[in-house]
DNA sequence: CGCAGACTTGAGTCCCCTCAAATTGCGTGG
DNA sequence: CCACGCAATTTGAGGGGACTCAAGTCTGCG
């Protein structure tokens, strides 16, 4: 990893806002930012690899990262991407010693590196971060399964169609957005070849989306909700 | 429920080798023992429905129980199966303050009930009980993790072929077992249609394995880690 | 302005789902 | 203990969806 440091302002504040630091107490969150390291990665670059011992917990500042399985003939399923203030790694880092899933950065990334000896110890002492641990835990246990039952219930325009849905705000009103990542990224996160996203994305044409590069026009939210 | 009741002999003894106590001191246990209800469900019978308020823990002592996810249609998607000692619902339990997903026994169980707010309030006195329920969701984490990339990167007959593996010995000598439930389940966990078990039974026929009724033999595990 | 990577489109194939019907397995009452 | 009947499982036929492979086309960056 480029550029270890320890957190400047910026990071700290980033930090504050995360998923796990948010939750916190002063206490806990002084001790946190303390053993806290910062690093930057390019894209590509691998956090850490399925089967390896699970040493360090990590919470993504900036970029995405993604987190997918290999088969021995080499192909990749992706099972999780994570953003800015989500947390890496707690699938394997309390349960066993070995991290279950290899994670590589999807784009150049900012993320900040937790010592998981100590967090234990830290954890230990402090319920405010045991339970904000557990409580992280808790909220991507349930993504996962939404993700599991989304892909053995529906195709993917409809997979598509849910994902469009759930960024846009309840009220039926027409949105334009720019998706945060790659077309191949998203694909992989929701279960599909780049291939079946194209074709996904060419069928809503029908249903009030169109699509330019990144950016995305929902004229009719209804039609959507209803493929 | 039917028949609820104060845990007896034999059901604390079942609890105390579940998952979630068998890792807590004296007294953490003795707290989760007071506040423990059992109840016998029949088969079939609903435990939670996704989108409740979620207000219980379930342990499982006996039997099985199936999470599933509904589609607007009424269509079912499994996302996990529990058996004996596994937790049930830590999924949403600390996370929103609602169950993410419906349980529903799958064949006639015993279960022990702790109600949430009080396991809260103990966890949030005891770290032994709070870092216990992080050791569940991490290793239901991995769990989820790995059925999903086996979803996405393996056919029905090396799904299978993967189940039974994970249920013989690591040497290589030929084995024969009872499946723990009914076949419609095990098609549930995997994500397929029971026909489409069948048909992976039928195929793995040609590569050491025979079935009849809940028996399997497998005669040659080398042959079906090739499959 | 051009290159490289990302995306789209087309063709072909395979896998698994759905529906329907036959068969087997298992628990229960006689 | 055996037969019956219901439910679970198997088998067949047909169809649709998504993957792979292979070209093209677009886009953004240098």
């Amino acid at each position: 990893m480029n550029r270890l440091m320890k957190p400047g302002a910026r990071e700290r504040e980033t930090l504050l806002n995360s998923g796990l630091l948010s939750a916190l107490g002063v206490e806990s969150v002084a001790a946190m930012m303390e053993i806290a390291v910062i690093g930057n990665l390019p894209a590509r670059q691998i956090l850490f690899r399925e089967g390896e011992p699970a040493d360090m917990l990590h919470c993504v500042l900036s970029g995405y990262v993604r987190l997918y399985k290999l088969d021995p003939d080499g192909r990749e399923a992706d099972v999780e991407l994570y953003g800015p203030g989500d947390l890496i790694g707690a699938s394997a880092l309390l349960d066993g010693s070995r991290y279950a899933v290899t994670a590589q950065a999807a784009e150049p990334s900012l993320i900040a590196r937790f010592d998981l000896k100590r967090v234990r110890e830290i954890a230990s002492r402090r319920t405010d971060l045991c339970t904000a641990l557990a409580n992280a835990l808790s909220a991507q246990l349930s993504r996962v399964f939404a993700s599991l039952a989304d892909d053995r219930l529906h195709t993917a325009p409809q997979r598509v169609a849910r994902y469009l849905l759930s960024h846009c705000a309840p009220d039926g009103r027409a949105v334009s957005f720019r998706l945060p990542y790659q077309k191949s990224l998203l694909a992989g996160k929701l279960g599909l070849a780049p291939e079946a996203l194209s074709r996904a994305f060419s069928l809503l044409r029908n249903h009030g989306v169109n699509v330019r590069g990144r950016l995305v026009q929902i004229t009719d939210p209804e039609a959507l909700r209803r493929v």
